[in-house]
DNA sequence: ACCAATATTGAACAAGCGTTTAATATATTG
DNA sequence: CAATATATTAAACGCTTGTTCAATATTGGT
């Protein structure tokens, strides 16, 4: 299910990252030390400083191999066909480090390297959309950059408000989802589908035109540049 | 615009507790110190520990001021009519302490009141939903409560996400959108619209009742029953 | 085998943290 | 007014943090 072989490349600047990463993803970066990072690695705390110079630049480091390992898998995944779920990828990414729980926890404290994934993972999906709408599978839209926009981030709520998402409907989306793949998700996905399929009326449709009544032109941000 | 005046009540506890809620709102509770604490409220670091016995004490007494504010003024947006989204009321609650962005922060740390206060905005909107399917303006749905959780947890995601969904598409999630109603939230709402009203074309449905054959997918109104 | 470079450690350091304590000001009350 | 309780402060304590440093082990090239 990986392209990649991380086991490969166990040089103890590595095995610190992966340490790092772990310890990131499941106590966030602010709450976990240097020490509790040397100690996952089993090494001492002035190795890792002395590998990567300071705290901030070995999550950079965290930051960046994480983005390039979930580049690398969507390539993969991109081919099996799972195109809306910007997770679906780093789900099926087992045996490496917990990349899901690493985006849940970073994604909210502002690294521009994470920002960066984020759009990418818009561009993406404004790609898979129009590859979708222009197969009369998904309906058009007059904002596409804005629809991708809000799918993707709402997609990526879900995952950073994981622990709520388990404890509501008993689902969790960090998980990878490839052993049970017809029971495990259902819970979620099939709402999902539903809603996406299409929560309002048309009496409703009608009513939001008028509370709406022109749509949402507003170029002015950057990162985008699709066709 | 409020119910309540908060501005009433300016004893030196509360004081303390709307600086440590404007703290935490604005870089995160693990992140914030006493001493910033007591520096907002223009008192001693000791006087806050005086007050509220530690740092955690302080903190479940914001969670709880914060959820008791979000309730008080969730009934008078409710007459507003503001049902599906859980952030309109407070949103409109301006000149207090930052309701949402405290919210944005807390979400993600696992306080189980803000847990609590996620399972009530839930179980708001399974009543709000159920309103508008008798009413017609909504599709009914076999799994309502899974249904209103993940869009409130949309909602919610995109309210954490808040700084990477104002730097897609230039709408802060977190201000106080009543001055200017029918421009500032249409690039979000517009959208989010759209979406709800129908993402999947008929030929996806179809498709997706093949891929979750015992979700609630409607296609047709053919229930069946689920496992 | 030797030397230089690197890897690695454990101790130490300064700064910041939450909290405690002793002292002082202020208010309350009989 | 005196006595007591509360409010408030500044300083200090113990702890953890990220980082530095000197010393030691290990490696690699010639």
């Amino acid at each position: 299910m990986r392209s990649i072989d991380p086991s490969a490349d166990r040089s103890t600047p590595a095995r610190i990252r992966d340490a790092a990463i772990t310890c990131f993803a499941a106590d966030g970066v602010a709450a976990t030390s240097i020490r509790a990072i040397a100690a996952e690695a089993g090494v001492s705390a002035g190795l890792v400083i002395h590998h990567y110079g300071s705290k901030d630049q070995l999550r950079i480091a965290c930051d960046e191999y994480v983005a390039s390992l979930i580049r690398e898998v969507k390539g993969t995944a991109m081919a099996a066909g799972a195109g809306l779920d910007p997770l679906a990828a780093m789900r099926s990414f087992s045996g490496g480090p917990p990349l899901a729980r690493y985006l849940a926890k970073t994604l909210v404290d502002g690294s521009p390297h994470v920002a960066d994934l984020v759009d990418e993972m818009v561009n993406d999906a404004v790609g898979y959309i129009a590859t979708g709408v222009e197969a009369g599978l998904l309906a058009p839209s007059d904002h596409p950059e804005e629809r991708a926009s809000i799918l993707t981030l709402w997609m990526l709520g879900a995952l950073v408000l994981h622990e709520h998402l388990e404890r509501l409907i008993g689902f969790d989306i960090t998980g990878d989802l490839s052993e049970d793949p017809e029971e495990s998700g259902r819970a979620y996905f099939g709402p999902v589908a539903e809603i996406l399929g299409g929560f309002f009326t048309d009496t409703t449709k009608e009513l939001l035109g008028e509370a709406f009544p022109d749509a949402p032109v507003k170029t002015e941000p950057d990162t985008k540049d699709t066709a």
